[in-house]
DNA sequence: CACCATGTTCCTTG
DNA sequence: CCAAGGAACATGGT
């Protein structure tokens, strides 16, 4: 199947913030690539910075570590780096507390984010946790509660392999495919299938490879499995390079938070990147035919009645 | 005001 | 033991 030509879009529109200013929420979640990202500008950041105090806003989303044991492990400690696993993010700690590097274990859940900004602007009203690093504060803020910052690993140890790592191979999808009757689109949010991927780039990665959601996993050909393998790869690297392309600007405005993009609002922010997720009743960039929405274990799928066929 | 959106975990059922 | 399906969680937006 062509490859619809994402960089010039027939119809070209204008982005919304993925992960706008609080007080002006709208859909779109953090996968692995808007982690990623993050990670990535995080990381030169934090490295080497010696954290003096925690302030825990939200003890709930620590669970089970009490605000108690993660401020003991905390205080004192030092960056080493931070790391991606799925759709978690790994920050590694030299704690005064013991002498093996410590790790905290991080997710935005669907409306989480992390940013850095001068110490002393006043706590917002979502923030979950703060670290003071000095000059400035590390701030996880969380509007839904559904994000964690904890010191239970055990959540890692359920992944499947990484979605862009050399053990997410085609012989290992093909068989993983093959032992569910489930329509396939389930199949890919299921992180211990392969780990990363939600709900938008399954919808994406599916029209990408011209597979309908709703066919049931163990029915795909081989062809069909290599595509599709191929196809997260692919959107998961391209969403990555625009992120990473974007400068990385922390908020504190609104309208400066430029990390991650989708949508079809008008607006200043960059040029319309996915193509079916949120575009019911849209045409098809491909073949002009009306996106359809359906539900599948409870989430929206969106997709192209005629070029993704079963 | 009722309902929706969403990732993950937990519970039930087969 | 596993697969599948659904509820629960939390809360701003519509």
């Amino acid at each position: 199947m062509a490859i619809p030509d994402l960089q010039h879009p027939a119809k070209a529109r204008v982005a919304r913030l993925y992960w706008p200013a609080v007080g002006d929420y709208l859909p779109g979640v953090p996968e692995l690539p808007e982690v990623e990202v993050l990670v990535r500008s995080l990381a030169p950041l934090l490295t080497g910075r010696t954290v003096s105090a925690v302030h825990v806003r939200r003890p709930k989303l620590l669970a089970p570590t009490s605000t108690r044991q993660l401020t003991r492990a905390l205080v004192g400690g030092r960056f080493l780096g931070v790391a991606r696993r799925g759709k978690y993010l790994l920050f590694t700690l030299q704690s005064l507390a013991q002498p093996a590097p410590l790790l905290v274990v991080g997710h935005l859940g669907m409306t989480g984010r992390m940013f850095l900004r001068p110490a002393g602007t006043p706590t917002t009203k979502h923030a979950v946790v703060v670290l003071k690093l000095g000059q400035e504060d590390f701030v996880f803020e969380d509007a839904r509660g559904f994000g964690r910052f904890t010191l239970d690993t055990g959540a890692l140890g359920k992944l499947g392999p990484e979605a862009l790592g050399p053990e997410f191979t085609v012989p290992y999808f093909a068989q993983a495919l093959k032992r569910s009757s489930q329509a396939v689109k389930v199949k890919l949010l299921d992180q211990s299938l392969v780990a990363g991927i939600g709900n938008i780039y399954a919808s994406e990665a599916l029209f990408r490879a011209g597979l309908s959601p709703r066919s049931p996993a163990r029915r795909l050909k081989a062809e069909q499995v290599s595509r599709l393998w191929r196809a997260i790869r692919e959107v998961l690297d391209e969403a990555i390079g625009w992120g990473s392309t974007v400068r990385l600007d922390y908020p504190g405005t609104a309208r400066r938070d430029r990390l991650f993009y989708y949508g079809t609002v008008e607006g200043e922010f960059g040029t319309e990147r996915l193509r079916v997720y949120d575009h019911a009743d849209e045409p098809c960039p491909r073949c002009g035919t009306l996106i359809a929405r359906v539900v599948q274990a409870a989430r929206s799928t969106f997709f192209c009645p005629v070029c993704q066929r079963k």
